[in-house]
DNA sequence: TAGTGGTCTAGACCACAAT
DNA sequence: TTGTGGTCTAGACCACTAC
């Protein structure tokens, strides 16, 4: 269906100028696209054809649309890796979450908002947990931020039974134990492997307004599972916006079969 | 500009009811969608914002779109694991590709496609392999197919002065050696370290057609190093699609700082 | 008040698919 | 030949933003 498959449509034709112009930086970062009316009239289009072209560029993370204000070109993403490399422990007055330790590795400030609540296992908690639908959990939700900005959200299930009244039933939060590991630690449970599920799909409408992700861009989604000789004691749920992250991770080889 | 910030646009409404009959099986995979004039019609709209909903469910990828033909629902991505979980050298006759085992523990019969050239490493390749730009390559396209249906692609460089004219110049393929690993062994470079760089964005249009990607389909990108004696010997850009799989990584938690 | 994007109408012509 | 999606026109009204 396009045309004679020769000409491109016009559509694109527009989209991929606007690319153009930004990819070799005569359009910077933060700088206005001409509005949708401006752009139909200096290409000759009708003002939803202007339109579809720039849906093109927000769908491709290019430019941002902010209504009765206009578009602007996207920040360019940096891309920041968040190193899954093997997990160590802490040594004494280190920070030792992953998320604290690449930010800082990075140059920039971390921090975090969370909130703990009690609650029960739905099926999949507590299949992933090892526990009985319904079987009490601390569930606590994160927003992590670099410089002040969100970056990363996650969820996080702990089983009641585990944590319940220890010192580490609270978050993590300022002047506490960070770290899954060194929190488990601190109450003689000793975390001895992770599993991490990668996965990547659209991005909720909450992940959107939460992490600031324009539509159109994917989250990769890690879904974690800390274990303690066999037993599943933390699972979290780790959202990030696809476009500005990688993720690192080394693998081991071995002479022996490991499962 | 949501109208009075309580009625859902029309186009909205529209995805939504689709979405839902295919959520809870009223609509099965492979059945027709209605067409978008009759879609119109039962909707009170004009046909653009029928369309514009199909539009936002393509995007979803919970329907495919043929033209001339229309729509159907997509059949449910099957979320398949490729275990990317200690890698460990092949005992005598086994297959030790990471794809091929994935593939043959779930059932299905691997395949691949794949075509090496000589050429010569540009700048990036030439970085990640720790050689000089211009240098000799081996490169190596694959496309890996699950009982014939393609699935993921990827693209290898390996140093000429390490491969070429040993027994492994050639690339696997139907009664060689398969497995990076186990093809290094064969000519005694041992590997002993993989790094591999997860990330996710927007599939190109050559991608779409090589691994039959709907548009608005992300896909995840596997960027691979193996290393032997602290030499990189291997690289490979890995492409799969996104809403069809997901990695599974184990990771060792140790005492010792681990660089 | 003027500018901008969000939504929508009611058509049109074209190329490809199925028959 | 008919049905379908791909592309496009030339408008319209509304709500929010900036001034």
């Amino acid at each position: 269906m396009t045309p004679a498959g020769e000409a491109e449509p016009a559509h694109a034709r527009i989209a991929a100028a606007i690319r153009r112009q930004v990819e070799n930086g005569e359009l910077q970062p933060g700088q206005r696209i001409p509005p949708e009316q401006a752009l139909a009239e200096a290409n000759g289009v009708s003002r939803p054809i202007a339109r579809l072209a720039l849906q093109i560029l927000r769908a491709e993370g290019l430019i941002k649309t902010i209504p009765g204000r206009g578009s602007v070109v996207r920040p360019r993403p940096i891309l920041e890796a968040r190193d899954r490399t093997p997990y160590r422990r802490a040594r004494p007055g280190e920070s030792t979450s992953p998320y604290a330790r690449d930010a800082i590795r990075q140059g920039k400030v971390p921090t975090w908002d969370s909130e703990t609540v009690q609650a029960k296992a739905d099926e999949r908690v507590a299949q992933r947990l090892g526990i009985t639908p319904g079987d009490r959990v601390m569930r606590t939700t994160y927003v992590f931020k670099a410089d002040g900005w969100p970056v990363q959200a996650s969820t996080s299930w702990e089983p009641y039974d585990l944590v319940g009244g220890t010192p580490i039933e609270e978050p993590e939060g300022e002047g506490r134990i960070t770290g899954v590991i060194a929190r488990f630690d601190s109450i003689g449970i000793r975390i001895d492997r992770v599993l991490e599920k990668v996965h990547a799909r659209p991005a909720t409408v909450e992940e959107r307004v939460r992490i600031d992700i324009p539509e159109g861009i994917w989250v990769i989604t890690v879904d974690r599972t800390q274990y303690a000789g066999g037993r599943a004691v933390e699972i979290t749920d780790i959202v990030i916006p696809a476009d500005r992250y990688f993720l690192q991770y080394e693998i081991p080889v071995t002479d022996e079969p490991t499962t």
